[in-house]
DNA sequence: ATAACACTTGAACAACTGTTCAACTTTCAT
DNA sequence: ATGAAAGTTGAACAGTTGTTCAAGTGTTAT
């Protein structure tokens, strides 16, 4: 077998790896709607109110002042937590108080905590 | 007991429940890393890219053909993945091959899978 | 030495994102 | 009813991010 013979052959391996390679991959609406859920959690305020509401469910104006933060600020950041069914939020008077909504919330973040603790 | 009077002893244990929400939160570094791990993961490129490197090492030019994307930008997101300790490369010859650097890549993933899929 | 292949890198541009500000709504106390 | 407290919402602005493009670096074959 000449050389070039061979690198064909190789080169017919390569493609049917590119081809598993592309065969194996999830939908890319599945792979868009991981993205799009890491991303929530990629903000260090979204972090920071989630930790917050870790223990117990806490009011908006709390979690602004905790965090040193507007209202407005944190109501838009809970917006977004809610919408990607992080969060859920109840009313009580004039104050909502909101709290986690998925057990997954602290499966997540303890994930990532153990890749930055090394 | 008045009215007033109770307000300001609930005013008081509110205060108390604020002070230690802000003294259970961790340091604003750390929440800072993390939400930047998260920012990481949270792009459906990078996303592809990883799920490529799930079974094997693969070079840059084949990741580039699976995911139809240009050599530059997958180079770019994997010079990312590789600052974030994600993945790591080692070169044969021309080419790079790259493979993840940490098992918690799997993990991570696969928490995230576990919530959206529901 | 030259050319070709497999990347890498920096600049630039468009698209996206988080905060602020102002204007609401809701609820409760007077 | 009026006002105050607690949130929500939309627009706007600045800052960030991903891709492209062009120019570079290594490595191998001729």
């Amino acid at each position: 077998m000449s050389a070039t013979e061979l690198e064909k052959v190789i080169t017919v391996v390569t493609n049917e790896q590119l081809q598993k390679l592309k065969e194996n991959m999830p939908p890319e609406e599945y792979l868009y709607d991981l993205a799009e859920l890491f991303k929530v959690f990629g903000d260090s305020t979204r972090i920071r109110i989630m930790f917050a509401l870790l223990d117990k469910e806490v009011c908006v104006n709390d979690i602004a002042e905790a965090l040193n933060m507007t209202l407005s600020a944190v109501s838009h950041q809970l917006n977004i937590l809610k919408r990607s069914k992080l969060v859920k939020g109840r009313r009580e008077g004039k104050s909502v108080y909101y709290s986690l909504d998925d057990e997954h919330v602290r499966e997540i973040i303890s994930c990532g905590m153990e890749h930055i603790e090394e």
